[in-house]
DNA sequence: AAGCTACGCAACCGCTGTGAC
DNA sequence: CGTCACAGCGGTTGCGTAGCT
């Protein structure tokens, strides 16, 4: 069908930005913005592939980023979210203004994995190293506990988080363990299994998470995928993090076909996490 | 001063979900 | 309805540089 490729590789410069590049494409998205990241190399004049510029722009030139060191509290924060939420690095880089997933990321990988394992964290699964280890030799019952030996945050970690908004607290709690068969454990009903992941997050919930609750009725805690698509047998991970019936969720609602409706995360296999 | 190593960051690669055709 | 391109994401790589010997 008729769609040319998305760029013609042979002809495009790869490597480091040169200022010039980074001047051209500042120059093109202010004045025509952002978007059709495959015509604006050829429309600004640049030899990069529409994927390269597209990075580029987000992870550097982006005005609103935020340079400079993290803080003891962005740490802790990513630390937080990464309990909760895995490697999701786009998730986590959205509850940080100004900072890019691959900022995160970079930074999870040099500095904050160092900083859990001086800490005696295993960075995966945020558990005490020793017991960690234990746990990676498990039964299949404890493996399904949600704490994985492979790079893990458990779904069970998501048990009785408790979001603090500025203006009004927002308690979620999740389902009931028995109704959670991806996450299994259960989480916090059979002990702390995290003793030193403190999940009560200050999370700004103004800010807004990335995707939203279905518009409809949401249904009952115990399912968690979406009335939408069974097709797809996918969750809201706004929905699954407690959010309900729009509070802090600006995902987009239902189209018209009552297909995308907002963004959705597969369901958990067993030992996944989100 | 030169060589080596480890680290940090920018960029690339490959994959996936979604929507257009 | 199937195929394809696009946009976006996470993992990985490569290069520059700081620190050490």
């Amino acid at each position: 069908m008729g769609r040319s490729p998305c760029c013609e590789k042979a002809h495009t410069n790869k490597g480091a930005w040169t200022k010039e590049e980074d001047q051209r494409l500042i120059g093109y998205i202010k004045a025509h913005g952002e978007g059709c990241w495959r015509s604006l190399p050829k429309a600004a004049g640049l030899l990069r592939c529409g994927k390269s510029c597209r990075l580029r722009w987000m992870n550097y030139l982006r005005p609103d980023l935020k340079r400079g060191n993290f803080t003891d509290q962005d740490d802790e924060l990513i630390i937080k979210l990464h309990a909760l939420l895995g490697n999701k690095w786009s998730l986590i880089a959205g509850q940080l203004p100004g900072r890019t997933d691959n900022e995160i990321k970079n930074y999870w990988n040099t500095h904050i994995k160092r900083k859990l394992l001086n800490r005696g964290m295993d960075p995966h699964t945020h558990r005490p190293i020793s017991a960690a280890a234990a746990a990676s030799g498990l039964t299949a019952a404890s493996a399904s506990s949600g704490f994985p030996s492979s790079p893990a945050a458990p779904t069970s970690r998501l048990a009785n988080v408790v979001y603090a908004a500025p203006s009004s607290t927002v308690s979620f709690a999740r389902p009931s363990p028995s109704d959670d068969t991806h996450s299994s454990s259960g989480g916090s009903s059979d002990g702390p299994r995290c003793p030193d992941l403190n999940l009560d997050l200050d999370l700004d919930l103004s800010m807004s998470l990335p995707c939203s609750p279905p518009k409809t009725t949401p249904p009952p805690a115990s399912t968690l995928t979406s009335p939408h698509h069974h097709h797809q047998q996918s969750i809201c991970l706004c929905y699954h993090l407690g959010v309900r019936n729009g509070e802090a969720c600006t995902c987009k609602a239902v189209s018209p076909a009552g297909q995308r409706v907002f963004r959705f995360l597969r369901p958990m296999e067993e030992g996944q996490y989100i």
